[in-house]
DNA sequence: CCAGAATGTACGTTATAACGCACGATTTTG
DNA sequence: CAAAATCGTGCGTTATAACGTACATTCTGG
């Protein structure tokens, strides 16, 4: 990725756009001189995060929307996508892995619905640090080990928990168990 | 909110730390001066959005996480939650709703469960620009309009759309269908 | 039509980012 | 143990961010 400083630029015009706003009033709005606000639309200056902060706090947007590609097209279409047709069966057994929505980077997570066969009984090493993991139990029972606790969740149950240390899973039933997980990694992966 | 300047010299010194680095080291892999980086973490100075992404490209860290709050320890917490425990009706008929996870500024999402009654068939107004949504269905069958175009979704479907345009939702059959829902917010909510 | 207001850009001045280098303290090496 | 290397900080210099102001152009209302 080249310097943000051209996606800065297009983002401020954007969004300054968006609001009907004169540099003028967008100056008053953030309290960032009018010359300045023009000179970073026109690509000419780069500011400090401490005046990009008060240009995000005046227009109440987040500081991450002005420097991170917005939100591609390839995300804004429409996408089906059938657990059954695309459930793989990785090398270590016991588990299936429908990958619904890889992760992208511009909604910082992945989406995937998992099967655990009936006697599964496996630890997850830690991910990066910060990320954190949501389970539903779609079928089935599953129990999560993580901090030295189990917890055991039955159809209709969530978890919430910090993928960011060892982590371990069991079905410990005769049957298999569904889940749904969504894993969010906030450095990116 | 306050000014990032701060949170930023506590995350540069961090990830340093973190990765084993002398201000020496750091500075070969960044191109940004020792001198510099040692202003920024002791906080006597508010780098340039390009200085930024120079230092989180050396490391290879997303720009974000250098600006926004790292995760609290709030979301390390693990959280077990019941849908049919927390299921709220509200007035609008025909949808119940368990707010499993609510939004998170940290994930940027909200996690849901809802529950379409038979019969429901409503429109759902744009949500912000940038808003993706995915729907898993657990239960039942759900259709949904996006973009003028009706999908059906049965059992272990799942469907991502953009949620920044009018959509609608309709539950033609005679049997409640359930859902899981991430909702993604890109400048926050 | 005209005067005043609004708009965005250019320019000179001021403040501060960013740098290279020196230095004292600490750690490593032979 | 002494010398060399490494470390983080301070300082002066340079480059550029950020500002206030002037100006040409366009718009608006009487």
């Amino acid at each position: 990725m080249k310097d943000p400083k051209d996606h800065l630029a297009q983002t401020l015009k954007q969004v300054r756009k968006d609001k009907k706003l004169s540099l003028d009033r967008a100056a008053d709005l953030t309290g960032v001189s009018k010359a300045m606000l023009g000179q970073i639309e026109r690509g000419e200056s780069s500011p400090t995060v401490s005046t990009l902060w008060k240009i995000a706090t005046g227009f109440e947007v987040s500081l991450s929307s002005f420097i991170e590609p917005t939100t591609s097209q390839n995300l804004k279409k429409t996408v089906a996508r059938t657990a059954d047709e695309i459930r793989q069966h990785p090398a270590e057994g016991g588990l299936m892995i429908a990958p619904l929505f890889p992760y992208e980077s511009q909604l910082g997570f992945e989406y995937l619905e998992l099967v655990f066969q009936a006697g599964y009984d496996r630890e997850s090493a830690a991910h990066a640090p910060g990320v954190i993991e949501i389970v539903t139990v779609l079928n089935g029972v599953l129990e999560i080990c993580c901090e030295g606790i189990w917890h055991k969740l039955e159809e209709g149950q969530s978890l919430r928990f910090a993928g960011d240390k060892p982590h371990a899973y069991r079905n410990a039933t005769g049957e298999d168990a569904k889940v749904i997980t969504v894993i969010h990694y906030p450095n990116g992966r």
